[in-house]
RNA sequence: GCCCCCAUCGUCUAGUGGCCCAGGACGGAGCCCUCUCAAGGCUCAAACAGGGGUUCGAGUCCCCUUGGGGGCACCA
């Protein structure tokens, strides 16, 4: 396979979310397979919807999922510069290019003029469009207008016949009518250009191979195609991505419906997923198979995995809505497929911002028994965060095993107590085997008396098994907590 | 309104004319395992939007309808 040049061109303008870090994701994964270059392009010709902040925010999020890039504007590269703000001239001397060539026009109309033509249009129910005032100003009489000051754009000037064939990867030959094409402006009044001319110049001169984007840019994929064409450049070969559905299936998520998740301890945005406990290979592993497939039974994948085995053939084209319930199950394996001291380092963080002061050796006890039992990382200090307090609150009510009396429970936890005490210490394998033989000697299910033995020395119903639990806090503090609890259990009315 | 794209279980999908009375995964139901919760194992329910063609044969090709999505800015 041929080296490709794979360009992300994200604008800064807003979150970076899951959609953009599947494109992203795309990239990175073909430029690596063929042994190419992955492009980091900022788009931030508009100035208007500029965000502060936002492209740093898309490093991060680029560097927290492992996607590193080859060029930048952080890392330089032959083609740069690598903000598109910073290449203004070069595409004033493409536009003019274009004018030079009959492409394109300088156009003088007012906003108020193109307002009073589009209303016009609506009113008789017409395709509102550019009416072509400007479209046949000679190049002589525009040049003496913009030296005399006048404010004008650079429009595009499209056929106005005929049909225009572009090609789609995944679609194949998509073919529209010129006359429904309109006279698309290239560049602003401020001399800026806009997206139509500026990604086509661009790709061109950073020598792109293949443009992986949104399908939202479908619409105006033929006007810029043809502006490859009339610059007589070799189009890259497109690949127009499905977009995300919101979980329904009903539509794209709106910003509010976006904000609303995090209530729920969802977020599409990718600086969120961090904090709510997501692993950046649970993102990659659950993205990856939106819209791309493999076969039809293998779905665990590591990012290096994935840049084997990724295809563009096997780009599904139809919209898919995000299922954040299978995004759990994903975040599940990957913890499940941690090494306990990569678990240990990740879950840690999360123990420190409940207030907890984990030491490491201690956590690293922790973790095994609690890896299978998380489906974030977020889960963790409420599954064991009790290990390192010194008192549990206990319900005595709790204590009180299914199918007993407050006297039977009270009686098998003075038991308990007696058994443990005699241990030298308490452990799985000291603990087990004499715990069981109480079982037997008392009569009662085993679920009785672990469960009353659970509640008094964790303070819950639910816990990580018991006798990893006491080993980890420790025989002195598993006997005061049982002692406690007896006093609890005796004058609990 | 106009233009464009898409269409298999609730969701993500496999399927490129016979291997499909449609396979996998998540979720759901049930069972097993079991000290709770998980994890794991097994089983079950669940789909080719509709109608026309083409063909010996259509989920797979073509057309229409319907549904869904996207776009119609001096935004990207």
């Amino acid at each position: 396979m041929k080296p490709a040049r794979v360009r992300f061109a994200p604008s800064p303008t807003g979150h970076m979310h899951l959609g953009s870090a599947r494109t992203a994701l795309y990239d990175y994964l073909f430029a690596r397979q063929t042994g190419g270059q992955f492009i980091l392009r900022i788009e931030d010709t508009d100035q208007k919807r500029y965000v502060e902040g936002a492209e740093q925010e898309l490093l991060d999020g680029l560097h927290w999922l492992g996607l590193e890039w080859d060029e930048g504007p952080d890392k330089g590269g032959e083609y740069g510069p690598y903000r598109q703000s910073e290449r203004k001239e070069i595409y004033q001397r493409y536009a003019r290019k274009l004018v030079e060539s009959g492409h394109a026009f300088y156009c003088f109309c007012t906003h108020e003029h193109l307002q009073k033509v589009r209303e016009e249009q609506i009113r008789n129910k017409e395709t509102t469009k550019y009416d072509g005032t400007c479209r046949d100003i000679s190049l002589e009489e525009a040049d003496r207008r913009i030296r005399n000051g006048e404010n004008h754009v650079v429009r595009f000037k499209t056929p106005k016949t005929g049909t225009t064939t572009v090609h789609d990867l995944l679609r194949g030959e998509i073919v529209v009518e010129n006359s429904s094409l309109d006279d698309s402006i290239l560049v602003k009044s401020d001399g800026l250009a806009l997206y139509h001319l500026a990604a086509p110049v661009d790709d061109h001169l950073m020598e792109i191979t293949h443009v992986l984007r949104g399908s939202e840019w479908l619409p105006t994929f033929p006007l810029h195609s043809l502006i490859h064409k009339a610059f007589g450049w070799q189009e890259p070969v497109w690949v127009h991505l499905s977009v995300f559905l919101k979980p329904s299936g009903k539509g794209k998520m709106s910003k509010r419906e976006a904000s609303d998740l995090a209530k729920d301890g969802k977020s599409i945005f990718i600086k969120d997923l961090r904090e709510l406990g997501y692993l950046p290979e649970a993102v990659i592993n659950w993205i990856a198979l939106m819209g791309w497939s493999y076969d039809d039974h293998t779905e665990f994948f590591l990012l290096d995995d994935l840049v084997e085995k990724f295809s563009l053939e096997k780009l599904n084209p139809s919209p898919a809505a995000i299922n954040f319930t299978k995004f759990d199950y994903f975040n599940g394996l990957h913890i499940r497929n941690l090494s306990i001291p990569d678990l240990t380092d990740r879950i840690h963080p999360f123990f420190v911002e409940k207030g907890y002061k984990p030491d490491r050796e201690k956590l690293e006890q922790i973790a095994p028994i609690i890896q299978e039992r998380l489906q974030t990382l977020d889960d963790a200090p409420e599954l064991a965060g009790f290990m390192f307090e010194d008192d549990v609150v206990i319900n005595p009510a709790e204590l009180i095993a299914k199918n007993t009396t407050q006297a039977e429970s009270f009686t098998i936890l003075k038991e308990i107590h007696q058994v443990l005490l005699q241990l030298p210490q308490i452990n799985h394998e000291t603990a087990e085997p004499p715990m069981r033989e109480l079982v037997e000697k008392l009569g009662y299910k085993p679920g009785q008396i672990f469960g009353i033995l659970r509640v008094a020395v964790t303070g819950r119903l639910v816990s990580p098994p018991l006798f990893e639990t006491m080993e980890i806090i420790g025989k002195e503090k598993v006997i005061s907590r049982i002692e406690d609890a007896i006093k609890m259990l005796e004058s609990y009315t």
